[in-house]
DNA sequence: GCGACAG
DNA sequence: ATCTTGTCGC
């Protein structure tokens, strides 16, 4: 399909601006979160786009965007599906902000990616804002178990380049994901997501934005009813 | 060719 | 991604 070849010219394009191993901001005071809610039967979908702010990780602005799939789940290809959305929220979230986040959250992967260019690195580039990937599966490359408690980390390699790292969130639940997507690097991708992490297995971000999404899912599904 | 494959 | 709350077990 001539929108696949577009999307993989594009992408090679794209990969070349990513900034992966620069400084980032050193204190986060405030981080968005992004993410995209599926209807099982439509081709219906509900994008999110939430801010919080430290240190209770409130939610101090949202967005939600109510759309069609464009472009269906190709493993590598996730930002093409998912960034209208996105970009779509974040245009109505940013307005409600004195300043843009200091850090954006997506759900997936950033340079932890076949072609070095997944969801967080498309955002980050598109927005040129420091960006971060926390998945919950892996999708390429190698790593060895960390250790079990909160903190431990171990490099995810890819053709023996380190792309990312597995990192234990808290005491003995699954790991989570981390790749750099845009302005910033790998440790202090890490030390964040800690920080975003002090009660659950997945950053406050992903959480608010998850229900946030599929909370609008549903009643978009409801008011088309 | 076969299997794997973020969300 | 999505079907889905309380409940069994460490």
């Amino acid at each position: 399909m001539r929108q696949v070849e577009d999307a993989e010219v594009l992408q090679a394009e794209l990969r070349r601006l990513v900034q992966a191993d620069v400084p980032g901001p050193d204190l986060i005071t405030t981080a968005a979160g992004f993410d995209v809610a599926y209807d099982t039967d439509s081709d219906l979908v509900a994008g999110a786009v939430v801010v919080l702010a430290a240190p209770g990780w409130e939610v101090i602005a949202s967005a939600t965007v109510v759309g069609r799939a464009a472009f269906s789940y190709i493993p590598g290809l996730l930002s093409f599906r998912e960034l209208p959305p996105l970009l779509e929220a974040w245009e109505t979230v940013l307005p409600q902000l004195a300043a843009p986040p200091d850090l954006l959250v997506c759900d997936g992967h950033g340079i932890a990616h076949p072609r070095g260019f997944g969801l967080a690195c498309h955002l980050g580039v598109t927005l040129d804002l420091p960006t971060i990937g926390v998945a919950k599966t892996q999708f390429v490359g190698e790593h060895s178990p960390p250790g079990p408690r909160r903190g431990e980390r171990t490099a995810i390699t890819l053709d023996g380049e380190p792309v990312g790292a597995a990192l234990r969130t808290r005491d003995g639940v699954r790991e989570v994901y981390v790749s750099v997507g845009h302005r910033t690097n790998l440790d202090s991708a890490c030390r964040w997501v800690l920080e975003l992490c002090p009660r659950y297995r997945l950053p406050e971000t992903t959480r608010a934005a998850d229900q946030l999404s599929r909370r609008t899912l549903a009643e978009a599904r409801t008011a088309s009813r």
